[in-house]
DNA sequence: GCTGATTATCAGCTATACTGACGATCAGGC
DNA sequence: GCCTGATCGTCAGTATAGCTGATAATCAGC
């Protein structure tokens, strides 16, 4: 994005802009902590998404993460093509695909995952490990109780 | 979007995914409750930005705003299209349109901000008015002092 | 063994925001 | 005064992310 001078007093406030700025400067930390591996942001939510868990359906995981079916087929295009997923047909229901992490795919996301970590660390370096608790435990409730009913 | 199941306990950690799914849902809410106004969230920003200042030239909101020059015009097409801002060129510098917020685009400033402080509102009722100010407040440290130098 | 639903895939579309090029204009050196 | 380089607004083209709609293969219920 182009460069910001600083927005008046009004934009500061505003939670809309606070977001997409926080999340635009969190994502461009992240890529460019992925990058030495080789994925992107995008592509260690899926693998996330793959790791630890029973093998699924790329539909499955498309769920899981909250974007488009048509989506997913694109990203585990790219995945595949670099060696860190597997995709094979379901034996028991021939219209799906398997998706898992390879051995490769789960090393890149041991490795992509201290990236993260990292990252996340530079990002909330300017407050206090108390306040960036706080942060990430408000940004839960706020996204997965959206309507205030206990998980 | 497409439909989100709920992510697995990787990713409700991650401040990327929790970043990227509060903003998305911000948005949503600022741009229904903008859309009797006639207005989008990104023009209510435009128009922040012009309100109670100098009239200023188009590159000097793009640069308040954070956003490209090229991507002022489009912006400022909209609004000059729906009588909410007026351009004419600068007495003083003929390269550059003073860009100003007409009557209308007051009254109509005037009411976005209602609605948007709505939109905030039903943003944060799922956590305390006590945690929501700790919420802004940090992000305002973060996207305003990255570096932690003090403003 | 039909009929309707589901899965993965693909083409095409939309929204957003950028880069690069252009003409008009300004500012500074001479 | 005049040339050179920089700046401003504009436009065309490009890139990215994500969607809709259509299609072929497959499944499940009757």
């Amino acid at each position: 994005m182009a460069r910001n001078d600083g927005p008046g007093p009004e934009l500061r406030e505003n939670l809309v802009y606070l977001l997409k700025h926080a999340q635009q400067r969190m994502a461009e930390l992240l890529a460019d902590a992925l990058k030495p591996h080789g994925i992107e942001g995008r592509e260690l939510g899926v693998m996330l998404t793959l790791a630890g868990r029973e093998p699924m359906s790329q539909q499955q995981a498309a769920q899981r993460l909250g974007i488009d079916r048509t989506t997913m087929v694109a990203l585990l295009d790219a995945l595949e093509g670099k060696g860190l997923v597997s995709r094979h047909p379901d034996a028991d229901d021939r219209r799906r695909n398997v998706v898992e992490l390879t051995g490769a795919g789960r090393e890149t996301l041991r490795l992509a995952m201290a990236a993260s970590a990292e990252a996340e660390r530079v990002f909330l370096t300017p407050v206090s490990p108390r306040t960036a608790q706080e942060l990430r435990g408000a940004l839960q409730v706020i996204v997965f109780q959206p309507d205030g009913r206990d998980s």
